[in-house]
DNA sequence: CTCCGGACTTGCAAATACTTTG
DNA sequence: CAAAGTATTTGCAAGTCCGGAG
């Protein structure tokens, strides 16, 4: 039986509920440590504002346990249920959200290189990115040069203000402020039990190794396993002097409008945040400064409590950080990695000078990689040519018949290819799925590891295939053949006491086998294309590693709410200081701040033209008089951004002085680059780096749209300000979308459809008006007799026409307006998902309207957060 | 310091799965 | 039911940042 189910694919389910998206892990050992890390390393991110539940519990995992985990593993690759901890939930499976229809007219778009296009948009349409970026300063003239998030920083201390202080509140000391305001964190420990993670953790971990099957009932809440979580919060103490005057002036002016929204929330939040605050645990101290001056505290979180159940089901806590020195695991368990499957020769021959050639296996196996690239846009770039032949022609050998790659004509491979597409397609659905099944057969003893006890999922365990190159933008590289990785290419990593993968190819080994518990990879080898570089193997998005991690980057960005407004303070002030460096690290963390640029480190020659914040060229900042910038620039990716803004006149005229006597192509910021620019910034907060702000600017605006924009409309109407919110985001970030080749033609269709019905209507209002003197309506435009209907019926499908017309001219602007916007980057990477799964919670918004059941896995750790949770 | 190996996150696009529509 | 769309997943490139060696 077992057997067979592993056979079956069916047998998936075995761990479908295993792995459903809101499940149940267990704690890692390792993060049990962490408190000691933190006190060690005081600029480890999680360090910082991380909650602990340290005190007592060093419960070591025990080995036996996961012993007996990876041995059963490796003995059978049975599927068999390794976790026990993971508890699934019932979701909805159904994650629909909005759609958009439409269609345009720009379809010659398409045969343009990605950054044409986006060029294109960028100047012909206004609501394309770049430009949009700067619609969100539009709406505050009075702020233009106040950096992104200040806005919304100001409204976060508006609601503190709410909540136990007066308006004044933005008028004292900021380390005043930030004192009184409560560690976000614990927040979401509300509803944690009391039972703290470390009494119960080394339970749970015997339990996993033991009891291999039981599976916690998340409406059980007895089974329900809580974590606490205790943040730390810091205390930025700032030198008077430091404080900026245009800072604060900055803070208090936003006070204009309270949400009401806000305020309600406000007072839910801070009453929790008191609650929270009694557990407490660590004190650390971090001295920090520049010139002695600053030091920060950090102070002790708490846990909160949980208070009313909420909609949602507990689910998987994740502990405080990694900490542990650097120990990342315990025991790991995994089986490798799976390799292509080799080449399979197709026989079907090139012509060379329109004859025929024969190709040995090798060399017919490149030539296929680049005949089935016909149709993109590489074929049009020289260097993807010229680089796919020169390595190309080394597999042909000296003499060969073949002598350039223009006299090659590649079409029967690429004819062939279609074809094979084609039979592919013609496949019956019993067919397909029997491929399928087939497949996940071979691949499921490699789709998990068990990583301390726990199974989880990898993330990439298929060694990628051989191919062309296809670096982005105008990458040096592009078009060069990218070998076949062997064993012998792959370093594994694995515990200690874990049976060594078999390497699945007959006669080769691994490259070699390691144990390095510091790490999270399974395996790598490096990469073919660029030697330096490696790939890795780790684990999927959904694991508690991961999860981990994530948490600790999203709470580290919270912490720097705390300490923003000092931060601008001491950018703001040294806008003008004599010391070169320093004003460029000022003006250079104003940008990151203001407009979420990335860090922008040094880039080879070996690689696409790109740049960042460090790296920005003289070239990429025009001035405009009086006191605005122009950014254009290709970034990562090469995404062009495209973006004017007004800066503060200080800004304007250090980059006037940065750009003097230098050429078009040389550094803007000279004296400075990313490694020095995140030890300043280390400076000024634990763990501070360039892309905190990112994270930050793009999370807080969240939050702060979210709660301002959500109306206490329906379902329908909550989700289109969230959606609005995640735009935004998306614009700040310049997350940007090729738009789809189908794109104008969408929209072509639905202006079609919109005059189809403004034809209705002005037929029925034509029959309205007769119908009022008593006649019977005209022949329909088919010649057919109508139905004779009386006004009243007549008006009220008039008006039900009218609403069509008018939410499908709704949806096809916001189609438009998407159409080069990419909602997607932004929510796994940027927003926090408490923001989310809380704001669901007030609003009654089911989780599955905006999460996947992707993201529902990897934000498991996120789904008990108190409703009340602000980032 | 700077350089560079190393590890991990972020990002777009292609491939695939799933839904709606005609 | 196929075509047309949309949503989700997968693939892998391209960033960030750290820390150790020189």
């Amino acid at each position: 039986m077992a057997l067979k189910a592993s056979d079956n694919p069916n047998l998936a389910h075995d761990f479908d509920d295993e792995d459903g998206p809101l499940t149940f892990k267990r704690y890692t050992s390792s993060k049990k440590k962490q408190l000691h890390s933190q006190l060690t390393k005081s600029t480890s991110p999680s360090s910082n504002g991380q909650p602990s539940s340290n005190h007592k519990g060093n419960t070591v995992p025990s080995a036996v346990g996961n012993s007996k985990a990876s041995t059963s593993l490796a003995n059978s690759n049975s599927p068999k249920p390794v976790l026990d901890q993971k508890i699934p939930i019932h979701i909805k499976g159904e994650t629909k959200s909005i759609k958009h229809s439409t269609k345009d007219s720009e379809d010659e778009d398409h045969n343009k290189p990605f950054s044409a296009r986006l060029k294109v948009n960028s100047n012909n349409d206004n609501k394309s990115t770049p430009v949009v970026v700067k619609k969100s300063y539009e709406d505050s003239n009075d702020d233009g040069a106040m950096p992104l998030s200040a806005k919304l920083f100001r409204n976060s201390n508006a609601r503190a203000s709410c909540g136990n202080y007066d308006d004044s509140d933005v008028k004292k000391p900021i380390s005043k402020v930030q004192k009184e305001r409560q560690n976000g964190s614990s927040a979401s420990n509300k509803h944690e039990k009391p039972s703290t993670l470390l009494a119960k953790r080394p339970i749970d971990n015997s339990n996993s190794m033991h009891t291999s099957v039981k599976k916690l009932k998340v409406s059980d809440p007895a089974g329900s396993i809580k974590t606490e979580q205790v943040s730390m919060k810091c205390e930025p103490k700032v030198d008077d002097d430091d404080d900026g005057i245009p800072i604060s002036q900055r803070i208090k002016k936003p006070l204009t409008s309270p949400d009401k929204s806000s305020s309600v929330n406000r007072k839910l939040t801070m009453s929790a945040d008191k609650s929270s605050s009694m557990k407490n645990s660590l004190t650390k101290v971090t001295k920090v400064n520049k010139a002695g001056k600053t030091s920060f505290k950090k102070q002790p979180q708490k846990l909160k409590k949980s208070g009313k159940g909420s909609d949602y089901s507990k689910s998987t806590k994740l502990l405080p950080s990694s900490g542990d020195g650097q120990k990342k695991w315990t025991t790991l368990v995994h089986n490798g990695v799976i390799f292509p499957p080799p080449y399979q020769t197709h026989g079907v021959k090139i012509l060379y000078k329109g004859k025929p050639v024969d190709l040995t296996p090798e060399q017919e196996e490149v030539a296929t990689m680049y005949a089935v690239m016909r149709d993109t846009e590489y074929m049009q770039k020289d260097k993807f040519k010229e680089n796919f032949w020169n390595d190309w022609r080394k597999l042909l050998g000296r003499n060969h018949v073949i002598h350039n790659l223009k006299d090659c004509d590649f079409t029967p491979i690429y004819d062939w290819y279609q074809s094979e597409k084609e039979k592919k397609k013609q496949m019956t659905t019993e067919e397909k799925k029997a491929l399928k099944e087939e497949k996940m057969k071979q691949e499921e003893k490699y789709m998990w590891a068990i990583v301390d006890g726990v199974k989880e999922k990898v993330g990439n365990f298929r060694v990628e295939p051989p191919g062309l190159f296809r670096g982005r933008g105008e990458h040096p590289k592009m078009g060069k053949l990218k070998r076949r990785i062997c064993p012998g290419d792959i370093v594994i990593n694995i515990g200690k006491d874990a049976p060594i993968p078999e390497c699945p190819i007959l006669g080769e080994r691994w490259k070699e086998i390691r144990h390095d518990n510091t790490v999270t990879w399974l395996a790598y080898w490096s990469d073919p294309i660029n030697p330096k570089l490696f790939k890795y193997v780790f684990l999927a998005a959904s694991s508690s590693l991961k999860g981990q991690s994530d948490k600790e980057k999203y709470e580290k960005a919270r912490m720097l709410k705390d300490y923003i407004a000092n931060i601008r303070a001491a950018y703001t002030k040294d806008f003008t200081n004599k010391d070169i460096t320093k004003q460029q690290i000022a003006v250079a963390t104003y940008l990151i701040d203001k407009l979420a640029l990335r860090a922008g480190n040094e880039k080879d020659d070996d690689e696409a033209d790109t740049v960042g914040c460090c790296t920005l060229k003289v070239e990429n900042v025009t001035r405009e008089a009086p006191n605005k910038l122009k950014f254009n620039f290709l970034g990562k990716d090469s995404i062009k951004y495209e973006n004017t803004v007004e800066v503060e006149l200080p800004v304007y005229n250090a980059i006037l002085k940065f750009q003097k006597e230098k050429r078009p192509g040389d550094d803007l910021f000279d004296m400075l680059d990313t490694s020095k620019l995140n030890a300043h910034l280390k400076e000024l907060m634990p763990g501070l780096t360039a892309k905190v702000f990112r994270t930050f600017n793009a999370s807080i605006t969240l939050d702060d749209m979210l709660n301002k924009g959500t109306k206490g409309g329906d379902v329908g109407e909550n989700i289109v300000v969230y959606q609005k919110a995640n735009k935004q985001v998306a614009i700040i970030c310049n997350h940007q979308r090729s738009v789809s080749k189908s794109h104008s033609a969408q929209m072509l269709r639905l202006n079609e459809k919109i005059d189809g019905l403004k034809a209705v209507l002005k037929e029925l209002k034509t029959d309205l008006d007769r119908a009022k003197k008593g006649k019977s309506p005209l022949k329909s435009s088919d010649g057919k007799a109508k139905r004779n209907l009386n006004p009243k019926a007549l008006e009220k499908k008039i008006s039900q026409t009218n609403a069509k017309i008018e939410k499908m001219q709704r949806d096809m602007k916001t189609k438009d307006d998407l159409k080069t916007v990419a909602l997607g980057t932004s929510k796994i990477n940027y927003l926090d998902p408490r923001i989310t799964v809380a704001w669901c919670k007030r609003h009654e918004v089911p989780i599955e309207k905006i999460f996947n059941k992707s993201l529902l896995a990897k934000f498991s750790w996120a789904m008990d957060v108190d409703p009340d949770f602000r980032f």
